[in-house]
DNA sequence: TTCTGTGCAAATCTTTTGCATGGCA
DNA sequence: TGCCATGCAAAAGATTTGCACAGAA
């Protein structure tokens, strides 16, 4: 486990304010789109740009220190974390957090060997299907 | 299963050749970006515009005839069809279909029952990897 | 004949780029 | 101090909208 300021001290990056606020945002919320990030990081950080979160947020990503999390209907970013999955609510867009069942991963493993696997299951929710 | 014009017949849309092309297309190539299939559609349909193709997309997906697969990269369309497995590579951006397996389908059904599920496995193809 | 679909143009939204200035190491 | 990062403005790219005409049912 590492600090948001080690993760950007151990990469080729300069350690900004900009960025610790852009990280700390990801992590407070788990997993946070481009306009999530703007509008929160704008509160803390009146004078900061769209363009400087763009910049952070594919910089951030090439020095795998964020991963995006990809739903139908709009990217989001993590921060990377030992492999997990994802439920994906198809209609609401909610993102959860499930445990990386040992056994699919066994499955996994035998099929795609040495594959920096990340597993997505998209359905409907509980609440949604309820609706 | 069904055949394109049938997709279209049992659905509130009507039956266009704009609307067969388009689906021909995705069909043929397994999963088609907006532009491989705006490139591809315009060679038998020169007059059609990029908003069609939009609007098109847009409505088949309402429909569930066809059913958007994420990558990281750029998004794409599939004949809606039985429930799949994805394997998409992180660098080179190819999809593969992969057998859904059942042992991962009842596991997946245990602690998500009655959830329209699929199934996407992000990692390293095997052609990458060698490079 | 009716009403949806198409195609054009314009509008809007999203993301990237260039450049001068500011700030971390 | 040197070089990377920021922020602005503009450019580029992606997607949506409005409207008149064409075409499926």
């Amino acid at each position: 486990m590492h600090t948001i300021k080690e993760l950007l001290a151990n990469s080729t990056l300069k350690t900004t304010p900009q960025r610790l606020v852009i990280l700390k945002e990801i992590e407070k919320r788990g997993h946070a789109s481009i306009e999530e990030i703007y509008e929160n990081v704008k509160i803390l950080f009146p004078t900061i740009s769209l363009a400087t979160i763009y910049k952070n947020i594919n910089a951030l990503q090439e020095e795998n220190i964020i991963t995006p999390v990809c739903s139908p209907k709009k990217s989001r970013y993590e921060i990377t974390k030992e492999p997990h999955a994802h439920f994906i609510c198809k209609e609401c867009d909610k993102i959860e957090d499930i445990i990386f069942d040992e056994n699919i991963d066994k499955i996994i493993e035998t099929k795609y060997p040495n594959s920096q696997k990340e597993l997505y299951i998209y359905g409907v929710c509980k609440e949604c299907q309820k609706g």
